[in-house]
DNA sequence: CTGAAAGCGCTAACAG
DNA sequence: CTGTTAGCGCTTTCAG
């Protein structure tokens, strides 16, 4: 992540007036003050400032000087009270999710090169996702992203009916709710795929349970091991270091030469359970995460795992979205974005 | 986490109306229509629904129960508008930063506590700080609180001319900007106590370069080795993995018997090359994070790490923010919240 | 091309 | 206690 250099913050007053806590009576410059100053009426300064057609290049030439002396900045409220558009899109995030960040990030380029703005609301231990929601509804979003809610299908298809949702990072199968997410299935494939090339055959996954993704890449992991004509090999797992401890316990009773884990945390259980018993990586077994986090690319971890498509995610949501607005008919409710292996140092070829 | 069960987001229409993508004309219920199906003017129902003392327990009841019926919501941005206060406080965070999403979790019920409401404006690599700043403007947010903000502190001051500013988790040092940070020093200092308590001498530090917070570290390592008579080496760091094992690697050419290290994600770079080199942890090198990242508390990793204490820092953030806003006068412009230790498994006494 | 006037949904004086 | 009347700052007809 590259250190900005921020060398201020835009404001620009004509001169950088200093005032204690709260001086009173130098608010903010208005439309009318603008316009005052310009010698114009506010309906040509709105005009220009939002650069519609219309007004003369020297009208335009003089309300922008105007406004740059002023250090005009438009309410965000009232232009939105008064259009009837408000191109927000709500998105709501898990705000201790690491990979829910990384989809932010993603959303909020999408959302920019499409004039859209981005409201957010983190979903916390203590402020559960029907409150986030409420709050992006009261902000008058245009559409909801929710990313990996929790709720039930029933309630995501009530919200539905209110305004177009566009749920990402889950699977959820319903008429009105589009869904962009990855192939999970596709993802676990390739994954026993890039095993199997090793020459590996003796491969187990560790599941994931009913974590979101988790019947899919279950899913994959055995189809692809049947196809292959390949005993699949289940273990009860989860989403933490400790299920992935668990599950790494139990595989040693009769070891397998490769592993599949549900997701990166679990994978790391995984790892730190072989080190102790003494299992080399990937000499001894190989591992495969899922996520491509931060953990994975640690230089002492160094994991081969599968990584989802953040840029892909988040623009396709980011156009649902918008498609659903415009009224833009649409073919697929469910959108579907390959992942792809990101190999490092955890798979080798069996010894 | 607890994975919160939703039932529904309360939307609570009187009945759960299913309509296409865009059905034109079905707007959300104003307060105009409350008030006309209680049968009392607009001002009543503004008074009852933001229980203003005023209205009788009779209108009272036929306000609300025409709201419930209707499934009104107040419109935030209409409501701000009027009203000279808003009550939102804009909060800048890293996406991607873990510890900056702790932070939002306490900002959240702290705000609420005192009847704030965040907005939310996240830095990526693709958006500035200023422009997550501009943002939270344009929405007329009364107070900023920045979480380990990048801009240089003139860009700071200038800002603060405009409206509260309150800086989280760095070190500022100017009149016009309050700030709320965690006693690093004494964090590092509490490390190396610690350490002398395991009957270790021979106590390395390894740095944090110009990374926040990272000087104070350093300093409270430096004065707490000279205190026990001991001499401080310090070895360049820095925040990341590579960073560490780029110092573990220097570390090992007249290995110490413990060393403190910036962050959990430097110390694991250290913990890395000190695995591959065989030198074990915590028998032959103990090792003492920072942050209390989620990476320190992986089962297989389990570092003993110093802790920020966020309810404190956000608690505190907030209640400064709105002190500010109340003109309630203040003492100290920088306040200073004393971290932890948490001794997990990589500190031992030394063999 | 420009200006006057109406009003988005709500709150805040005032009257009654 | 309740209703009427003005706007918040902006966009949007609709005339000029």
């Amino acid at each position: 992540m590259p250190r900005a250099i921020v060398k201020g913050f835009g404001l620009n007053r004509s001169k950088s007036i200093r005032y204690g806590a709260r001086m009173p009576g130098s608010k903010r410059p208005t439309l009318a003050d603008v316009a005052a100053s310009a010698g114009v009426s506010v309906a040509l300064a709105s005009l220009v400032l939002r650069d519609a057609p219309g007004p003369s290049a020297a009208s335009r030439e003089r309300v922008l000087v105007a406004a740059g002396e002023l250090g005009y900045r438009p309410d965000t409220r009232a232009r939105l009270l008064r259009s009837s558009r408000t191109r927000l899109l709500g998105v709501v995030f898990g705000v201790q999710h690491e990979f829910h960040g990384d989809l932010v990030g993603g959303l909020y380029t999408a959302a920019e090169q499409r004039g859209y703005e981005l409201a957010l609301s983190g979903v916390t231990p203590g402020r559960v996702e029907s409150r986030a929601v409420r709050g992006l509804l009261d902000d008058r979003c245009e559409a909801l992203i929710l990313l990996g809610p929790h709720a039930a299908t029933s309630a995501l298809v009530e919200l539905a009916a209110s305004l177009p949702v566009v749920v990402v990072a889950r699977a959820v199968r319903h008429q009105e709710i589009d869904v962009v997410r990855t192939a999970d299935d596709d993802g676990a494939r390739q994954a026993v795929d890039h095993l199997i090339g090793l020459g590996h055959r003796r491969i187990a996954h560790v599941d994931g349970g009913l974590a979101p993704g988790a019947a899919d890449r279950r899913r994959g992991y055995r189809e692809a091991m049947t196809a292959y004509g390949l005993e699949p090999a289940v273990v009860a797992g989860g989403l933490t270091e400790q299920d992935g401890a668990t599950a790494a316990t139990a595989l040693l009773a009769d070891p397998p030469t490769a592993v599949t884990v549900f997701n990166d945390r679990c994978a790391a259980g995984v790892l730190g359970v072989l080190q102790r018993a003494g299992v080399g990586v990937p000499e001894a077994m190989s591992v495969v995460g899922y996520d491509d986090s931060r953990f994975a690319s640690m230089p002492h971890v160094d994991l081969t795992t599968v990584a989802q498509d953040v840029e892909r995610l988040t623009t396709l949501a980011v156009e649902r979205a918008i498609d659903r607005l415009d009224g833009t008919s649409v073919d697929t409710r469910e959108q579907v974005v390959a992942p792809h292996l990101v190999v490092r140092g955890t798979t080798a070829p069996p010894t």
